[in-house]
RNA sequence: GCCCCCGUAGCUCAGUGGAUAGAGCAUCCCCCUCCUAAGGGGAGGGUCACACGUUCGAUUCGUGUCGGGGGCACCA
């Protein structure tokens, strides 16, 4: 069998021998792309048409020139000059046809793109508050830091995945909070419980379960809990943060208790449910950790050492506007307390020190006037702020006949990504999710992912993989077996039109990570299914002579492979049967 | 007010500094004696929001306008 040459790259060496005779002087790069038109070659370049300014010459001209300096190739069949001065190169069948058995062979090597070189990459995603079950907004987000992940690991790069866990906060005060008064509720006191707290039913069997584990042993009196407190009409916040308080200040050590409780079930809840969605971490970065082990301090000294951190009114500040920020921002309260973002500074900082040249952070669409705080915190500490990355997720905006759904987790009412999940299936949530561009909004329209509908892309996708299969299992034959199968057969247009499709899967690949964009994985498959269907239905593959059979087996076996690749980037499964 | 995203077929959306701008859905017409019809083939449907600029060439890049969505805390 002869080996495998990638014609676009062969093209571009016999372009660039041409070029040297015909403008050596002023070598453009050489662009080769696919024309929309079949009757416009395989590949087009518009090399002639860059060059004819600087050269001085008449674009068609020039690209005779190069087309009759064109050294000899097998495997290209003609070159034409078209329109203003295209160069339309036209190969061979023999071109493609040794793709098959090469792709087969690569296994999952083949999608192996270039661009990565090994290079350590970390994506952080999802690292929604552990306050709450997930819902479908976050899903969106599990979602494409999934894919990408999946994308920038067959790319090439060394890919750890973070979630980072916001156990520190006010939030999760609130929550310990919600718990416990919803604890107070069953040990049989009256205390209102605040309109902003949680108000999902989940606090209530936390607070349940709390109960039969410790009947009253964290009770306390309402009277006792109330004291201080002002009235939630007037400060909502401020009650709550009252509350708060006097819970520390009257659990004493229990608080801990009560807080860890409630952490430990709602972050156990969420790893569950992105287990469940095939999206898992390596690594669960604590921000309680920053603050225990001095690495806020640390980092804010290191700011202030670059002069970039002055103090007044009592807080300290960062100037932030040094670095193209609108206003300077807060590091450390009036009150000694960091902020949420020093905390954050101190997380990238540590991020960068882990020795990772990449770093990547997948943040929902309204965190954006983050993005020059954090970037210019880097800077200041004296660290290359163009390492880091923040991939932007618009939201996932959800309608339930035909009205907009809410998605705040205070207010309890939102949809989860388990009920999702429970409804339209894994497969179908995790390719709707990345079917759009992540600048893209997201109507998910639930009513319809709901209804089990034919016309859903991810089955067209998916029976493509299971007609290869019962194709293959009605053979029953080893596929390896069909390396040596004679492809020089392989010439109706259906077979020539996926074999060329195959052949872009790498450069797929690379465009997807480049881009940082899983969507273009999704609409490749899209038409690598809807070209194996044209075959399918153009072409017999069992009951034709003996070396056409082992030809077409094998171009459909590695369509197969391709096929289960990249669902497999997308995380959806390739069921052998449907 | 400032910042980010979007504006492409009736609908939902891809796409590209190039030659006749695509797909799915919806509408209409055709194709199973045959390895899965959850499939295939065809028809109709467009001022790529608008204006100006850069360019040999702009739907694509830049500026502005209009329209839709989102964000601008000593919250996290």
């Amino acid at each position: 069998m002869t080996p495998y040459l990638d014609p676009k790259s062969h093209l571009a060496s016999l372009l660039e021998q041409a070029l040297l005779q015909v403008a050596a002087d002023s070598m453009p790069l050489i662009e080769l792309d696919r024309p929309k038109q079949a009757s416009h070659g395989d590949y087009a370049c518009n090399v002639a048409m860059q060059l004819s300014k600087a050269m001085k010459r008449n674009p068609r001209e020039l690209a005779q020139a190069v087309i009759a300096a064109l050294p000899a190739s097998t495997l290209l069949e003609k070159a034409e000059i078209a329109g203003p001065g295209f160069i339309n190169l036209f190969l061979k069948p023999a071109a493609w046809q040794g793709l098959a058995a090469h792709a087969l062979e690569q296994g999952a090597a083949f999608g192996g793109g270039n661009v990565g070189r090994g290079e350590k990459v970390q994506i952080e995603f999802v690292s929604a508050n552990p306050t709450g079950p997930l819902h479908v907004g976050h899903g969106r987000g599990a979602a494409f830091g999934a894919s990408l992940a999946n994308v920038l690991k067959l790319a090439g790069y060394d890919v750890q995945r973070e979630y980072y866990v916001n156990d520190a906060g006010r939030q999760m005060d609130i929550l310990a909070l919600s718990t416990w008064l919803r604890y107070l509720e069953l040990c049989g006191e009256l205390v209102a419980f605040p309109g902003n707290a949680y108000q999902g039913d989940y606090v209530k069997s936390m607070a349940a379960a709390i109960h039969a584990l410790h009947q009253t042993r964290y009770q306390r009196t309402a009277i006792e809990v109330a004291q201080g407190v002002p009235d939630a009409g007037e400060d909502a916040e401020g009650h709550l943060d009252a509350l708060i308080a006097n819970a520390k200040r009257l659990l004493g050590p229990d608080y801990a208790y009560i807080h860890g409780y409630a952490l430990e079930e709602q972050l156990g809840d969420t790893r569950n449910d992105l287990t469940e969605f095939g999206v898992t971490f390596d690594t669960w970065f604590s921000e309680k950790t920053l603050h225990e082990s001095g690495l806020i301090d640390r980092a804010v000294e290191q700011m202030k050492q670059h002069g970039h951190v002055y103090e007044q009114n009592g807080a300290l500040w960062f100037r932030s506007t040094a670095f193209g920020d609108e206003k300077d921002r807060v590091v450390r309260r009036e009150n000694g307390i960091y902020t949420y973002f020093a905390a954050d500074i101190a997380y990238h900082i540590n991020k960068f020190e882990r020795g990772f040249s990449r770093v990547l952070d997948v943040w929902g669409a309204d965190h954006h006037g983050y993005i020059p705080r954090v970037k210019g915190a880097l800077s200041a500490a004296g660290l290359d702020a163009d390492r880091l990355t923040v991939a932007l997720v618009q939201f996932a905006v959800l309608y339930r006949n035909g009205q907009k759904a809410s998605m705040s987790t205070r207010s309890g009412q939102y949809v989860t990504l388990r009920e999702l999940r429970g409804e339209v299936g894994n497969d179908a949530a995790r390719f709707f999710y990345v079917l759009r561009k992540s600048e893209q909004h997201l109507d998910f329209d639930l009513d319809l992912a709901k209804s089990q509908s034919n016309d859903n892309p991810v089955y067209y996708i998916q029976y493509a993989h299971a007609r290869i299969c019962s194709v293959m299992n009605s053979w029953g034959g080893v596929e390896r077996d069909l390396l040596d199968a004679d492809s020089g057969l392989l010439r109706e247009p259906q077979e020539l039109a996926l074999l060329r499709r195959l052949a872009e899967f790498p450069e797929t690949v690379n465009a997807a990570a480049r881009e940082l964009s899983p969507h273009v994985i999704a609409y490749y498959l899209k038409d690598l299914a809807a070209d194996l269907h044209g075959l399918y239905v153009a072409c017999r593959f069992l009951d034709v002579d003996e070396p056409l059979k082992q030809a077409r087996l094998l171009l459909i076996a590695a369509t197969r492979r391709v096929l289960r690749d990249g669902l497999g980037v997308l995380g959806v499964s390739a069921p052998e049967k449907m």
